[in-house]
RNA sequence: CGGGAUGUAGCUCAGCUUGGUAGAGCGCUCGGUUUGGGUCCGAGAGGCCGCAGGUUCAAAUCCUGUCGUCCCGACCA
């Protein structure tokens, strides 16, 4: 990644696009096979449809970027590009929605979109980002509600079992809800700060859209009705969790099923030793063959210096491939997950095996980070059992804290006031009877943290 | 939008106080050497000192303005 020469932007160079690849395969999967399509709608909404829905574009009116001109000439209605794609997608979906027949209506678009935020960050909050927006719309209540559901799990499915970063799934307050929706949830993860990133979001709308847009269907009780829709989301924001979640002092390190380069074979010869240049472009064919993502590094550079630049990009196993490997019929196998010369991070292995190994090593480090993770947020993850204690740990940015919350607006501010953290999110039941924030009634259980 | 920094080689930066021939490290190119944890030696290429104005015999350096970027805060899916 590299800043652009446009503020608050970045450039994906092609290893880190691999990455956003490589999450796109996996979360388009998990679309395909729960019954959704792709398709993709433009990047301009006209300004008179932007504004239908009273609460959504009050939501997203401060960060909404406008085209004025076009041809060189003012436009007779300013053009804004897409914050999301709500407002053209309900658009569409008021035409082709008639009958109990038409619906569900399961679409997913990969898009980028533009929020002209404040401040930037980069790959966690940068102006222009990448992510996909699912849009669905249902008959009944009842099904958009397991619509979003679904989903959510999906999001913390890929979350925890791709990028194995840990997350809490559950639904935001009121304060945070998305402009326009009925409910909305998400999984939050947390960063080796303490502070808490949203990872994913996936929003309940009732009827809100459906009237505003006029998506009306016959039941098949003979009634009109308004659909009930959803949207949900995930950004390359994910990656900068993974980024930040797995990264160590050496740089990256990224889990096996994300990682655009699983395997780099790095030859070690003196001079011109044909031999090995041979047995490693051997192995490459055949670890390719065997479905895995491998790269074969034939650069100048010093085997030292290559295998400081793979560790600095993350690439979870590394082949050495010399002479003394060559003559012992074996290869040396190098974990990215442990550290520098420890136990265990160099193996060798018999030249013969390696595919089978390598699957297995695979498997453990894929497991082995996410067991790190989860270990960090769990033990960063503090039940307050009272104000002081409450507010303190905030302060500290200790991480996720815990209490049983009251669900009050009032009280959120106050809590934000004192230590400028918020809710992430909400479970149900609440697991004591008083808010810990502030004494009345507990509603539901919170995590409060520092958000980036 | 408020506060603070900063802009000099591809990158990271020094030089500015006290005006006088444009610097270092890394990277890049070439030759040699080396290759199991960022080899070493030598030779080279590369800059409108963000931009505009002013002061001066003379400006990267001093003054004014302007634009960009970054950091902190307010705001924020």
């Amino acid at each position: 990644m590299s800043l652009a020469p446009v503020r608050g932007c970045v450039v994906l160079r092609p290893y880190g696009y691999g990455l956003w690849e490589r999450l796109v395969a996996e979360l388009d999967a998990r679309f395909k096979a729960t019954g959704h399509e792709n398709a993709y709608f433009p990047l301009l909404i006209p300004e008179s449809l932007l504004v239908r829905e009273q609460q959504h574009v009050e939501g997203f009116a401060p960060e909404v970027a406008w085209v004025t001109q076009g041809g060189g000439e003012p436009l007779a209605e300013r053009l804004a590009i897409r914050p999301t794609s709500e407002v053209t997608i309900m658009t569409m979906y008021a035409k082709w929605v008639q009958s109990y027949r038409d619906l569900p209506l399961l679409i997913n678009q990969w898009a980028n979109v533009v929020r002209w935020e404040k401040r930037t960050r980069p790959f966690l909050r940068t102006l222009e980002f990448l992510w996909q927006e699912g849009h669905t719309a249902h008959a009944s209540a009842t099904e958009a509600a397991e619509e979003v559901q679904r989903m959510l799990g999906v999001y913390a499915d890929v979350a925890e079992n791709v990028a194995a970063v840990p997350v809490y799934a559950g639904e935001k307050s009121e304060s945070e809800r998305f402009a326009g929706a009925l409910h909305t949830f998400s999984i939050e993860a947390l960063m080796p700060d303490g502070r808490a990133l949203q990872a994913g979001t996936s929003h309940e709308f009732g009827q809100n859209f459906a009237r505003a847009y006029g998506i009306e269907f016959s039941a098949e009780d003979q009634t009109l009705q308004h659909a009930w829709t959803t949207s949900w989301g995930m950004s390359w924001r994910m990656l900068g969790g993974m980024m930040m979640v797995h990264g160590d002092d050496r740089g990256l390190r990224i889990p096996p099923k994300l990682a655009p380069v699983e395997v780099v074979i790095v030859p070690i010869h003196k001079g011109e030793s044909g031999e090995v240049r041979a047995a490693a472009r051997e192995l490459q064919q055949r670890l390719a063959g065997a479905g895995f993502r491998v790269r074969l590094d034939e650069r100048e550079q010093s085997p030292g210096w290559k295998f400081n630049e793979w560790e600095m990009r993350g690439v979870p196993v590394r082949i050495e491939l010399g002479a003394r490997d060559l003559a012992a019929g074996a290869v040396t196998v190098v974990r990215r997950d442990r550290a520098f010369k420890e136990e265990g991070q160099k193996t060798t292995v018999p030249l013969e095996d390696t595919p089978l190994r390598l699957r297995a090593l695979l498997d453990e480090i894929q497991r082995s980070l996410f067991a790190q993770a989860k270990a960090f947020l769990e033990s960063h993850t503090i039940a307050a059992r009272d104000r002081e204690t409450f507010v303190r740990l905030l302060r500290e940015r200790a991480g996720m804290i815990e209490i049983p919350w009251c669900e009050l607006a009032a009280c959120e501010a106050a809590v934000k006031e004192a230590t400028s953290a918020t809710t992430r999110n909400v479970r149900r039941p609440a697991r004591g009877p008083t808010c810990v924030a502030c004494g009345e009634p507990a509603k539901a259980q919170a995590y409060f943290a520092q958000s980036y």
